[in-house]
DNA sequence: ATAAATATTTAGACATGGCTAAAAATAGAT
DNA sequence: ATCTATTTTTAGCCATGTCTAAATATTTAT
């Protein structure tokens, strides 16, 4: 069993991971966790003491399997509990992620099988986000950014980059959603925003935003 | 906020109240907690200082209004819980205490009462045990021990005192759950067990048993 | 190749929460 | 009333996880 302090940096190794393969940095630890890169430091001795990364002095860490392993289940609870959150009790995608942290260090095997079965054995969380099987194993679907979509393409949006609640409750406003249909209809050069339409609407939206948006062509 | 720990604390206090009325004894509480004395005294300190509980040295602690709030709460969390394990993921009654141990201290106003409208606002738990409402406030309903009736009195099983898996399998074993109607038959003075009616079965049972479940005439 | 800037680690401190062993206070028995 | 047994508290230590400040290693720029 490992400690939530453990549980959280080991997530966010994971997550690190999944952005650039390489050894993951002291800092850049640090900075996820806003925590101080000497914390890390003795961390990291630990992590590394009980097999859950490689660590060469001055180096960055990488997960092992076990790692891996144990990151990915993490991963797993922390989105069936967004999505019990979405889906049995009514919270909004901009409201799930902190409750989530809390709940995804609950130890109950069967308490996460029972949820999952409870919720259907979803595939993807309510931001998109696949969601690790027992084994850890995630399928990650084709997706591309909405800024890389061309003029007059179409496609369905399946997920967000940035899962931060302004930004969800920003999405709400316009009214984007998971599965949405997009249809690029002119890319301004001048400052990269996009016309767009999705439904019968057509209005225009930032490069920010189209680069925090994924959809599936 | 409060720490786990403090919660296990305060929790254990509420409940060690609900028997004795008196002033709690760092003893007492440490037998609960099963933990040493010295370690309950330090705690105490800290209650004290954040206004859960009265504490005069050598004399025992009693919670304060505040405290007996925040128990209630903790206490209503654990129960939802329990509630919520046993009828959305199948859980049976011994299985729920130690999961409703861990996510009693999930930090979420929101996910509880979600969470109580989920599962229809339930006023008693699976061993029978009232929930507090947000208030804090707990109906208790008239429950005798079986122990206590009577020779060809009848009632209906309401809840159990202890409520340790190893008791509540032995239950299930004789099909005793809550709700069933049972009806002594006879009182044996030799040893104090009794020869009980439930559904179409007669059967005897020690008085351990019958000092453990609750009754309603 | 070396100096400056950056990144990482170590050393030492602090807070929380637990422990043991010893001291102090209370309660019980005579 | 006093001696004994029990309870409670204190003192001091340990582990976890955090921090700051200082030392050390690495990278970058010239």
């Amino acid at each position: 069993m490992f400690s939530q302090s453990e549980e959280n940096y080991i997530k966010a190794i994971y997550h690190l991971e999944t952005i650039s393969n390489a050894g993951i940095s002291t800092n850049a630890i640090a900075k996820k966790l806003t925590t101080k890169a000497s914390s890390v430091s003795d961390m990291i001795k630990k992590l590394s003491e009980k097999k859950l990364v490689v660590y060469k002095k001055y180096q960055g860490v990488k997960l092992t399997d076990y790692g891996k392993k144990t990151a990915a289940n993490i991963v797993r609870k922390h989105r069936l509990w967004e999505v019990f959150l979405v889906e049995k009790l009514n919270f909004s995608w901009d409201e799930v992620h902190d409750v989530a942290e809390q709940l995804e260090h609950i130890k109950s095997p069967k308490l996460i099988n029972q949820l999952d079965a409870l919720l259907g054995f979803p595939t993807h969380d309510p931001h998109g986000d696949p969601i690790p099987d027992k084994d850890g194993n995630l399928k990650t679907i084709e997706k591309s950014l909405l800024s890389s979509l061309h003029k007059n393409e179409s496609g369905i949006c399946v997920g967000v980059d940035d899962s931060s609640s302004e930004f969800l409750r920003f999405l709400d406003k316009k009214g984007i959603t998971l599965g949405k249909t997009i249809t690029i209809l002119e890319k301004e050069d001048f400052d990269d925003s996009l016309s767009i339409q999705m439904d019968d609407k057509r209005f225009s939206i930032s490069n920010k935003i189209a680069n925090n948006l994924y959809m599936k062509k």
